[in-house]
DNA sequence: CGAATAGTGTCTGTGAGACAGTATTCT
DNA sequence: AGAATACTGTCTCACAGACACTATTCG
């Protein structure tokens, strides 16, 4: 082969989704370089082969140094490849998605980060609006099966607020004392004794998750 | 950042499955060039950015020169990627698996592959025992909610034939009646009319997939 | 007290496993 | 006829949805 072939571009791109006022957001910033600069885009960026031990570091990196959060779940995605997808050249990008609660977005968010429901997701560069729309599919797919939707709230959390991510994120109704049963006996989530959220008429118990890492199940919720 | 920081390495690595014997099997190949140069690795290959659109035409063209393989299943697993997984260095593989019928593979079965239980995978370079490992889970947890396994079957089967393949991959028994009434319901198939397998007692019934590609249900098998 | 939301108990229908029983072919 | 495998019918149990009912707080 000829000398003046180069080896592929490869990034990391992290579709990084939220639920505010019921509704499933992505976190989308201006970027602030060529190409599309000045155009919202996944939050990401260039694999740092001296810095980054493997892809997983890279998006940790970047959700860090971009979007000041860390600590928070992430999971890959899938990667988009091709020779047209970026201007550059032949390019890889190896997506993530990430899950924050509302609660720990809102102090981060900077002039140049935007939250936008996942269906008004419009006109971005490259395929970023492919990877966001896989990303919405893992996330209903697993979600229907795993503790998935959890990650999307705060460490404490009540039944119904519970039922109300896992509303979001599947797209449909779930029946309340199915819900609380099936909850129940897969000993997801354990009651935090005596704390209470009294966020609504009345106050209903909190509960947080037994264990921090994501749960896979074989049934539906 | 220093001139000297290169890109990573991008290959494609292909996990082809296949099932003999009742067992689910891996499909190896020799190395011809280095690193590890002679032993059994997985099928793959460089990324050629003048000849492949994306990493799925890598794939399919690696199983083609390599393999002698077209039109069989294929889908991409994960990117498996770090600093030390190469040492060549830093590099990252996109990995596919794909799904063949015994029938399909041994006419091209050369000398330079082997086919081994997936139980029995060792010693293989770089990372590609996690690869595998991480195949077999995507198959098993796919298995059970789509019409997976068929891929693993000639494009004409018989109803204890399906149930078997699907019994190989989801590592259980499966109710026969009930596994009729299901394949039924989801109408995933249909028969070949006045077509039979006379390779039991009884002569059973042959049929085909209604549609050729993937199908996904929300119900287990 | 009534509204609102949290949480519980019970009925019913659906679907899956179990398994008996029938069908078809071969030796 | 009897063995072997394909295929069908039916019974029963478990689980999920529906929904009525109770509990707790607030205005």
């Amino acid at each position: 082969m000829a000398d003046t072939e180069e080896r592929p571009i490869l990034t990391v791109d992290v579709v990084l989704f939220t639920v505010r006022g019921g509704r499933l957001q992505v976190a989308l910033q201006r970027r602030d370089r060529t190409p599309f600069k000045r155009r919202l885009a996944l939050i990401g960026g260039y694999v740092h082969v001296d810095e980054d031990v493997d892809t997983a570091s890279t998006a940790k990196r970047v959700l860090r140094e971009k979007a000041g959060l860390s600590g928070i779940f992430l999971e890959q995605l899938m990667t988009f490849s091709g020779a047209r997808r970026d201007p550059r050249g032949w390019s890889a990008s190896v997506a993530y998605y990430a899950l924050v609660p509302e609660t720990a977005l809102a102090p981060v968010l900077e002039q140049d980060m935007v939250i936008t429901p996942v269906e008004e997701v419009a006109s971005l560069p490259f395929d970023h609006e492919t990877i966001v729309a896989e990303g919405v599919k893992r996330l209903q797919s697993k979600g229907a099966y795993s503790s998935l939707p959890a990650f999307l709230l705060p460490p404490e959390f009540t039944m119904p607020q519970l039922r109300e991510i896992y509303e979001t994120v599947m797209r449909t109704s779930l029946n309340d004392s199915a819900f609380r049963r099936k909850i129940e006996e897969l000993q997801l989530i354990e009651p935090v004794s005596g704390a209470f959220s009294k966020a609504s008429a009345r106050p209903a118990q909190l509960y947080r998750l037994r264990r921090a890492v994501l749960q896979e199940f074989d049934r539906k919720l």
